[in-house]
Order: structure tokens, then C-alpha cells, then sequence
DNA sequence: ACCTCATATGTAGCAACGCAAAGTATTGTG
DNA sequence: CACAATACTTTGCGTTGCTACATATGAGGT
């Protein structure tokens, strides 16, 4: 597994959050291991990173959230609204326009792949 | 053609930038037009995204330039070093990764999409 | 001659974002 | 009782792509 530098997901995070909330609601530690088993262990991201996300996408009304107490421990279950839904649609074909932009471009090779 | 945020590209450019350069040398102003091409007009990078990188690139030594005039305009052709091809190597096999990861999260549907 | 566009390169300053690091608190386990 | 796992928070930093602006030459049109 090759060290994948962090500037890479520079972008592409809030989609991957609005993604894992789409399974179903779920508080911030289980977003990200649900991240983790879903892209394989490839996606495994410090709290530090998806806890503050968490609190832009619910300031841009992407998600909501409720406190809830399970078992003494205190843990603010998020939720996708329509808004974050709608968006999440638009960010998959973002996805799908980057990803194949840049896959063609990386895989032009000099001596021509494709007679 | 939705909007792509710039944010997107951070940490992407790099292995971009060597790509393009594989083909065979070329200076900055070509650059930007080969990667607009390579990616179907995907990919239309300013000149103040570009001209920094290339010289982030050299200084890192992973390509070389020298100045050349042609029809009274100077331009700087830059072409791949050895350890560029190295790492441009390493970045296709970290996007794959990477893009692997983020399209296996994205695709998965809250009710299976085949049903 | 004049203007405008395409060609060609450069830099300063900004804004966004993911992360490391540190801290708080509770439950379960050895 | 120490320690790991669970669960959340925040400050400050570094990297990076972009906007805006500046400079210069050649080609084409009027």
C-alpha cells in the first residue's frame, strides 16, 4: 500500500461523508470506519480531519444532527437532509468527470496504448 | 459541464503535469493545451496554476528545462528526468488507488442500484 | 500606423482544506 | 489501577491552486 499524501482527498471529502450518511444515519466515529471498511482500509482518516468536516457540511445544511446518550457515552448522530441528497447527486458526477479526466490523461502513454 | 471546484486538483497536478511531459518535451504554454486536449476540455488549467507548478517540478528535480527562440519568442522547454519518470510511475499507481477507494465508497447505494 | 488576439512567461497574495497534536470524558478490560 | 477503545473538540500549521496583474513578441485586420 503506497503512502497516500493528504492533499490528495483535498476536495473529495465532503462527498465521501455525504456518501457514508446516505447508508443511513450514523454518528462521527462510525462515519469513519465506515469510510475505512467501505474503500478498503485505503480511506482511513483521523478525527482531526472528518469531526471538523462534520461540523462545515452541518453549517452548510448538508446534514443535521442530534445528540443522542447510548450506553453513558455522549455521540451526535448525523443525518443526511434533502439538501445534502441533492448534493450528493451533483458530487458524484463531479466524481466521475474528474476521475475520467484525469485516467485519461495518466494513461496516455508515449508509445500510443490505442493504435 | 457542471463546475469543478479547483480544490479538486490539490495533490493530482503533479502526476498531470509528468504525464503530459512523457510524451515528449515541451514548454508550459503547450502544457496547458495538451492537458486541455488529453482531457477532452475537462482539464483547463490557468497559467498561474501551471507556470508555479513547473518550477515546484524542476526545483524538485523531477524535470529539467532549458530556453530555447523560436520565431522571436522565448519559451522554456521542460522534459522528464530520470527520477520524474520514477515518480510519475509511483503517482499512476497511487491514483488507481486513490480513485479505486473513492469510486468504490461514492458507489455504494443505501438500496443495492441492481435489484 | 493602430488595435487586438494569440502566444509565452512570470509573480504576489489569497483562501481553502486536511492534518497533526493536544485535550476532555466515559466504558470496558487486563 | 492502568490502559485501550470509544467519542468528541479545537488550535494552528503547511500545502497548494487560483485570481489578478504585469511583461513581451508575432500575426492579422482595418
Amino acid at each position: 500500500m503506497l503512502p497516500m499524501r493528504p492533499e490528495l482527498l483535498k476536495g473529495h471529502l465532503d462527498a465521501l461523508l455525504l456518501a457514508v450518511l446516505e447508508h443511513g444515519p450514523r454518528h462521527g466515529y462510525a462515519v469513519i470506519e465506515t469510510l475505512r471498511t467501505d474503500s478498503g482500509g485505503a480511506l482511513d482518516l483521523p478525527t482531526g480531519t472528518v469531526y471538523p468536516a462534520l461540523h462545515r457540511l452541518e453549517r452548510a445544511g448538508l446534514i443535521a444532527s442530534n445528540w443522542e446518550t447510548v450506553g453513558g457515552r455522549r455521540r451526535r448522530g448525523y443525518h443526511l437532509t434533502p439538501a445534502g441528497e441533492a448534493v450528493l447527486g451533483e458530487q458524484r458526477a463531479v466524481w466521475d468527470q474528474f476521475a475520467t479526466a484525469v485516467t485519461a490523461v495518466l494513461a496516455r502513454r508515449p508509445w500510443p496504448a490505442t493504435a
